[in-house]
DNA sequence: CTGAAAGCGCTTACAG
DNA sequence: CTGAAAGCGCTTACAG
């Protein structure tokens, strides 16, 4: 036939009810084992694929997954996609993305619309619009799924992914520390980011327990940019006694650290060691290369995608380990020894 | 009211038959104007939204339209991702992001069977799915409107967006003419991109009526990425009279350049001056920051989706202008005067 | 210019 | 275990 087959074509020549086809592709229980067989040999014989629109309407909920970020990172938001698409491959879900600005007077209602409008089966919310605790009642009146990706659990494990950022910050801690650095400074991102927060606390405790001290005169607040990065290096490289190592709360503000070393005829890694946070592209491009913490971002899409479908689906029953996602270190040539001489 | 309306609603509420509220919702002149106003008012003040997925079904084709890409660069997709919802905006239509490789033996398939199952308006196809001659027709088959954005025109036009790469390779050739450089390299990105060979095509058409030579030993076929850049520039950089200035074909290749140039000791721009291709974050980025080549690529996306959706929508009759989307050159400072002594 | 009937391709609610 | 009827919220095809 030249139209793609429809429930009734399967139900004439399987000689049943378009009712009894309809069980056998929502996995009901109440169809006799050979029904089953006979109904599936056809409808894989036919290569019929239940139209989603009708089932969607008749469903009064569509076959549709939402990213809603304000998330700024280009190479964040493509790996989070790439990540959630292999989660949903196969699954006959598709993915509706949804940039968003979180300070925007119409953010809520924007968002409440977007997820009635289309009936969503569910929304991926990374950060920082996984913070935002006026979302999630939303999506439970709408009956929406959600899914939160954020450095900490805040809700419930079956609706959050956590990337356990403050493991990052204990990481890179730990390897300037072992580099023999005791005067370390640190950039973090912007407060609205959980993120910030939790990497730097991370560096603090580890720092602590092999006691160096991070003083707050070697801490700035950046806002996760290149050029808050060059701003709050600017400020810190002019203390005295200067610092050896710094770690900043992303690779871009690394980036912008990098710039002004250089700009301060500091050299890295001899004089000052850097380590960044992402591990994106930039981070291999930058001079000197960086050392960063790399959290496994499309694998964390992926864990989100099968956490938000596993109500559907018929494997996935287990949850994921929250342990499973750590950040690590990636070693590259922007840190080294401290300088004898400090 | 507790739900949502539905034209049942609208239609009591206005004393008419569903359908003149049908007619209303898709702008048909066949409406008496008081009675239009009348539902109009309705639907405002009830908040009216059709439901789409209705919609779809009755129409047999839904609302929405897919990205289909194989564009490696996150940067790139996250730009033509906001320009074409820039465009989408308001339009009651939504993007379904479907990245693909066109290596893979069930790429066409895949395709088919995206647009096939969800029954899409239209798809946009930016380079270098773009490029492929096998899709259109599956387009056209499954009555799917398309848009392919491309280095050059290679359909008609309103199935066109077309970004003139070759003036992008004039305005480099140029800028390095100005400059004084008359041993010039270039690196190309790979054959099947056809960017890449408009951006060599307008270098070496500008270099020549300036009467520069490009000579083929100083032309090296790269691969649009950071390690084909640098295997390039080594080998480039190895020949004598050794090249003063090079364009590259993106800005992830000048920054492989960068980083050979630095490992082979020569000194940028002082005695090599290196020329981008994106203006991406990195261009800004790495060391010294890239003069490079920009393509606004939001804007891009913006008018593609813009054809798209020419169809529908009351306004956005006029077709765009072909010349309209012209690359221009941003300068930094990895370029400069021709060395003295060249 | 307007409407009643039928239908898009599915599922729910109810029977049996 | 299976099915006939009604319905999801719209539009098409046909009348008038």
């Amino acid at each position: 036939m030249n139209r793609r087959p429809t429930i009734n074509d399967i139900a004439r020549l399987a000689r049943v009810s378009k009712k009894t086809v309809s069980r056998v592709i929502n996995q009901s229980p109440l169809v006799r084992d050979d029904t089953r067989e006979r109904i599936n040999a056809i409808i894989a014989e036919t290569g019929f694929v239940p139209d989603p629109q009708a089932r969607g309407l008749a469903f009064r909920r569509s076959f549709l997954v939402g990213m809603i970020y304000d998330n700024p990172n280009p190479q964040y938001v493509v790996n989070m996609q790439a990540g959630l698409l292999d989660g949903m491959r196969g699954s006959g879900f598709e993915l509706v993305v949804h940039p968003c600005n979180r300070q925007s007077p119409t953010f809520l209602s924007d968002v409440r619309d977007f997820v009635e409008r289309l009936k969503l089966f569910g929304v991926v919310l990374p950060p920082s619009a996984s913070e935002d605790e006026r979302l999630p009642p939303i999506f439970d009146e709408l009956d929406c799924a959600y899914v939160r990706i954020a450095s900490v659990a805040m809700d419930d494990p079956e609706a959050m992914v956590v990337t356990n950022d403050h493991v990052g910050g204990i990481v890179a801690a730990r390897h300037l520390v072992e580099l023999g650095h005791r005067r370390v400074g640190h950039i973090s991102g912007p407060p609205t980011f959980r993120s910030a927060h939790e990497r730097k606390r991370g560096f603090a405790q580890e720092l602590a327990a092999h006691d160096v001290k991070l003083l707050s005169k070697n801490v700035a607040e950046g806002a996760y940019s290149f050029e808050s990065g060059i701003a709050c290096a600017e400020k810190l490289l002019a203390r005295t006694p200067r610092i050896t190592g710094i770690f900043c709360g992303n690779d871009e503000m690394a980036a912008g650290v990098l710039y002004a070393a250089r700009k301060a005829g500091i050299s890295v890694p001899r004089e000052l060691s850097v380590v960044g946070y992402d591990d994106f592209q930039v981070a291999a491009r930058v001079w000197p290369p960086l050392t960063t913490v790399c959290t496994p971002t499309r694998e964390v899409g992926r864990i989100a995608a099968d956490q938000l479908l596993r109500s559907v689906g018929d494997a996935h029953g287990v949850r994921y380990d929250p342990q499973a996602i750590l950040p690590t270190l990636v070693v590259r040539e922007s840190t080294g020894p401290a300088p004898k001489d400090a």
